[in-house]
DNA sequence: AATGAATGAGCTTTCATTCAT
DNA sequence: GATGAATGAAAGCTCATTCAT
């Protein structure tokens, strides 16, 4: 939707607070009321944003791990899939999106909003589960707790992607990538 | 110092924007206009509060690593210290200090303050270099590229950390640091 | 009308600024935008309000004065009715219908609206006049100067009214129009 | 205090919802921001005018009631004085104070103030009843319940204003004097 | 050095009104 | 005639910052 569009773009260039609904509507082409007609308040917007986003995310994902490859593929194809997209945000024009997109999480996880930062996070977490229950199942991972390595797996993807954009200048991308395999891979194969 | 620990103890509890001159005067029983003599302005707390903090999470882990233990305990160590005291932040008052922490990254991200996110970050990684390289060097671990290990590994535990936060309620913190540890190491190991 | 019935009852509920016409709209089951084509203004909605409600109020007394009575019989009929409308008012859902008069009135005053507040009252004083006229005639009243008798009858009962909105609790009625009564009569009995 | 002269001031002239925070700061030669160091609100400062007018008011009165006078000279004090400020009102630059006052009124009583009206309301009627009970005492006045008379009366007084000022231009005051009088005075006289 | 009263830019939000459909 | 999406002026309120004391 196009405000929504406009949303996360200002927010991503300014941040939550000095992206104004007055640069938003003049982002969207539109009068500052019209977005109280599709939002109840900023803080909506934020919500609706963080909705998008994680179900972009969580589409994305299902994408990658719904097809018939084995495990130990789809975790290296999440590795890089990862890496690259975060690397494509990071040097695309999207670059401030990541850092929105935290701002908002810390903004849910400060404010009791009624999107459940909570309930959003365990339905991502859930994706890896198959994955880690096949690779078990197949007798190619080690008989780890699966939720706990979902959630450790998520967590490591996250606060990887989040140094990427704070440090991005810094590495050498396929470096990286080997190095994150080796190390995500060795934990979990058998 | 007096004003920065009311600072951050505001911040914390409010939030970057919410958190006010007003309220930190307040908390630190002095008046408004006399922070105003110690700082130039409220970015300028924020930049000094990163320092504060940084530095004291680097005393910290310099700590925990000068010993003479050998580097696989030293990892064991710097992966037990992060959960217990990520956990122990989450239990305690400064259950928001954390979240202070990253909105602050994230504003020195985006404005370019005096302080170089660039250099305090790379002054953390820079932490663990010496226990990669010294495991490398007794045969421990595998021959990794010792920067971006370094990286990857605090990027793991900052994820870490921040998810913890975000979900600290739904998991069992034993069972957490086994697979983590169990992940890491067997990803550094021979 | 539909329309004037839904913004009577949203302006005494909500006051007159808060009523908004929206509601009014909502209200009266029809859009926004019909409400332009039958007012052309939400001044124009007050204006009518008040005509519609002070010929009402005109309507209801001039039964009340019209029958063949005597005028003393009347008077306390006047004060009865007076009385009893405004209790009932003040315990019914109407009870907020008599301060949105008021606020009308106020914003007739003040603002130059089409309808004039002092032809209005003017009209309803006029009410009075032949009841105190054929008092005099018929040797039961004082010789009392008929306009400003009708003029502060009226005040009076309007006061009375206001008051009990503001204080209807705490009063036993009857005894309040035994009081009522026994004042004014005396005032014009000779 | 300057502020609240220019709030009375800017209300009295332009309504309580077209009376902005603006324009009582430029009356008061101040900025914005300082009106919020005295007042919490815009509801607040309606709720210190009801008290300062009142309480003026309040004054005012007992001044008048409380000299050695005899009842039926005080009464009549009271019902000279009522219909003069009034009419000094209305012909002075404070001329919209009295809509002012009541449009508070109304505010109070539809809105949950701080500022109890009935409080301040049977404090006004108070002022009358020890009139009322000395001219009993003393056998000139009826045996007439304290409290209801004195309820009575101050609603008659302010119907009474509250006509003039929607009227005044259209009454001889001397003859609206001698007219009340006569009517308040036959109604409590024995 | 310490203060806090004063400030005004800047924000979110509301709502009467318009007008293309 | 009926509609309601779009609008933007206008309002109350906040708060970092200044500066006279």
């Amino acid at each position: 939707m196009k405000i929504l569009k406009a949303a996360m773009d200002t927010f991503a260039k300014q941040g939550l607070e000095k992206g104004t609904i007055a640069t938003i509507a003049r982002e969207a082409g539109i009068g500052k009321g019209t977005i109280y007609q599709y939002f109840q308040s900023k803080e909506e917007i934020f919500e609706q944003i963080i909705l998008v986003v994680f179900d972009e995310m969580f589409q994305a994902w299902m994408q990658l791990i719904q097809d018939d490859w084995d495990p130990v593929k789809k975790l290296k194809l999440i590795i890089d899939y990862t890496i690259d997209t975060t690397l494509d945000m990071a040097q695309s024009g999207n670059k401030e999106q990541f850092s929105m997109v935290m701002e908002i999480m810390l903004y849910a996880y400060r404010n009791n909003t009624k999107i459940s930062l909570d309930k959003v996070l365990q339905h991502i977490y859930a994706i890896f589960e198959p994955i880690i229950e096949q690779g078990i199942l197949k007798g190619l991972f080690k008989p780890v707790d699966v939720k706990y390595f979902s959630f450790i797996l998520f967590s490591f993807l996250d606060g990887f992607g989040l140094h990427m954009f704070f440090q991005y200048r810094h590495y050498n991308n396929d470096e990286l990538k080997r190095t994150m395999k080796s190390i995500i891979l060795k934990g979990i194969l058998l």
